[in-house]
RNA sequence: GCGAAAGUAGCUCAGUUGGUAGAGCACGACCUUGCCAAGGUCGGGGUCGCGAGUUCGAGUCUCGUCUUUCGCUCCA
């Protein structure tokens, strides 16, 4: 585990020195867990994401995209349930240093007076036999009562303070003299709330606040579209939306380099299917996203299903496809079974019928939805990863290569002067400007063809095309393969053709 | 937020008991070689994270502060 550390360290570092990833605001001393992809990281990610939407939209007729306003409606996160769900209230224990919900705190202080309900009704039980009434006893009880008081104006005061006065929920804490379980001490933090939404005001901040979010997930964008996407691409059930884009969450801990950010890119497809068919459609495409990782090029064994034994609340299946990371399994993407809770939660929350007239069945429905969901950022990592190598060639020298899946790779091709004169940087350029059109080109004349082939291995350039004497008599070049360092001789109108012969092709997935 | 470590050139680092800041690599120009990095000459680049204090004098000592990284708490 040291070493994969190590390579970590050495992974973020590389990334860094070759253009792929920069620590944001760097000279402002960086923004933690926040980064910019540079000249590098931007093509390996654009790419990533087109082979995502190739595979997706345009490799199925079903499917088509759209790309929704990060800014949306309040309500809809309401809807979502987002707008309840992430607001934990944490207080910190400063001897024990561990961190609790203040509202699992007092519920559990709760659920201890009931326990002495419920040894009150088993001590009352044992006295009075078969003629206890437990109904009578419970509501007539003055010790009961008196407990039952107690947890209903302690919730009460609780739920009061979580909406707007978390000092007076940690004088309720003092109060009812709650000790951490570790430290058993009360020396508590004040409370503060972890919202995951990132909130802003839209219009004029005069008028009164109309505080909107920014999203913390794509999928809603494609939801409350649905019913504009199928009536005008006129779709039948079952059928997708896809969508890629940045997605906010205010995560406590942001860490492990682009793994977990708070701004992140997703890349979603929601796939809409009948009632009752919704299992069916989750395993395949379980099989189909799992094949789609498989096709780069990466060994079966890096990946895996995690399914997950506790259910989300809109859930009735899900799980993750994990990748071997340099800090272990994790995930890189979801797939979920998201049942008709989120079209159902919008058709409650904004009053319009989110149904789907199924001719075949001659009955309306709210289709239920799988949803794929991806990240972007996770998967640029996952590559660059998997391809960093770091190699030691026979005659003793070491070389750092990225080998990148040639679909992916930031430029395609290098080409070469085997030196900087006799007319063959003119050549070189000539082929250049034939290629370029079709791919990321990278010319380079500079310092000795050995080191230029080394740079190129750094940012994963699959060809080398080097121009020499040759060349210049009968129009052939060497191609030079990043991984094995082989070289061919080949015509220069057979460039495109090789190169292109070792992208992948979608069709097999 | 707590705990730990770190911050000197683009990168990796050195810098003695306090005495005006260095190396290698990288970068730029030129010369030379020419198929798997590290030839020659010249050159650019640092208010030593920031701010105070001690001192004749601080990269070095003291205090504060900021940032990053790692661990803990959270995670659709």
């Amino acid at each position: 585990m040291a070493n994969h550390e190590e390579q970590f360290k050495k992974l973020i570092a590389h990334a860094k020195e070759y253009g792929f990833i920069f620590p944001s605001s760097e000279i402002y001393d960086g923004l933690a867990a926040v980064y910019d992809y540079g000249q590098y990281g931007v093509e390996l990610k654009n790419n990533i994401r087109q082979y995502w939407w190739k595979s997706m939209v345009q490799m199925h007729e079903n499917i088509v995209g759209i790309d929704s306003a990060i800014f949306m409606h309040p309500t809809i996160w309401k809807a979502s349930g987002h707008v309840d769900a992430f607001n934990d209230p944490m207080i910190d224990n400063k001897d024990s240093k561990k961190r609790y919900r203040a509202d699992v705190l007092i519920e559990d202080y709760c659920a201890k007076i009931e326990d002495k309900i419920n040894k009150e009704i088993e001590k009352a039980e044992k006295r009075f036999g078969d003629s206890f009434d437990r109904e009578q006893f419970v509501t007539t009880n003055p010790r009961v009562l008196e407990y039952q008081r107690k947890i209903t104006d302690t919730l009460h005061r609780m739920n009061a303070g979580l909406e707007n006065n978390l000092a007076d929920v940690k004088a309720l804490i003092e109060e009812l003299e709650i000790a951490c379980p570790i430290s058993g001490s009360r020396n508590w933090t004040d409370i503060r709330q972890f919202n995951l939404m990132f909130s802003t005001q839209i219009g004029s901040l005069s008028e009164e606040a109309n505080t909107i979010y920014l999203r913390p997930e794509t999928a809603q964008g494609i939801f409350v579209n649905f019913l504009n996407v199928q009536k005008t691409s006129r779709m039948k059930v079952p059928f997708g939306i896809a969508q890629t884009g940045k997605a906010f969450r205010n995560e406590i801990v942001a860490r492990q380099f682009v793994f977990r950010m708070r701004e992140f890119e997703q890349m979603e497809m929601q796939f809409f299917v009948r009632p009752g068919t919704e299992i069916e459609w989750f395993e395949y495409w379980k099989k189909v996203r799992m094949e789609w990782h498989q096709s780069l090029g990466i060994p079966a064994e890096k990946f895996r299903f995690h399914d997950h034994e506790k259910l989300s609340h809109y859930a009735n299946a899900a799980t993750d496809i994990q990748f071997e990371f340099l800090f272990g399994f994790k995930e890189l993407e979801g797939i979920h079974s998201r049942t008709d809770f989120d079209l159902k939660q919008h058709q409650e929350f904004s009053g319009k019928k989110m149904q789907y007239f199924d001719p075949e069945l001659n009955e309306s429905y709210i289709p239920y939805v799988v949803e794929t969901s991806i990240g972007l950022d996770r998967t640029c990592l996952a590559m660059l990863s998997y391809a960093y190598n770091e190699e030691v060639l026979d005659d003793g020298s070491t070389r750092v290569v990225m080998k990148l899946p040639p679909i992916l790779a930031p430029y395609k091709i290098a080409i070469l002067p085997l030196v900087k004169k006799d007319g063959m940087p003119e050549k070189a350029r000539e082929i250049m400007d034939t290629l370029k059109q079709d791919f990321m080109c990278q010319y380079d004349e500079k310092d000795a063809i050995g080191r230029r082939y080394r740079r190129q291995d750094a940012i994963g350039t699959p060809f080398c095309i080097t121009v020499d004497t040759q060349t210049l008599e009968d129009n052939t070049v060497t191609i030079r393969y990043r991984d094995s360092m082989q070289q061919d001789r080949i015509a220069i109108s057979e460039i495109a053709n090789v190169v292109r012969k070792n992208f992948v092709s979608l069709h097999n997935i």
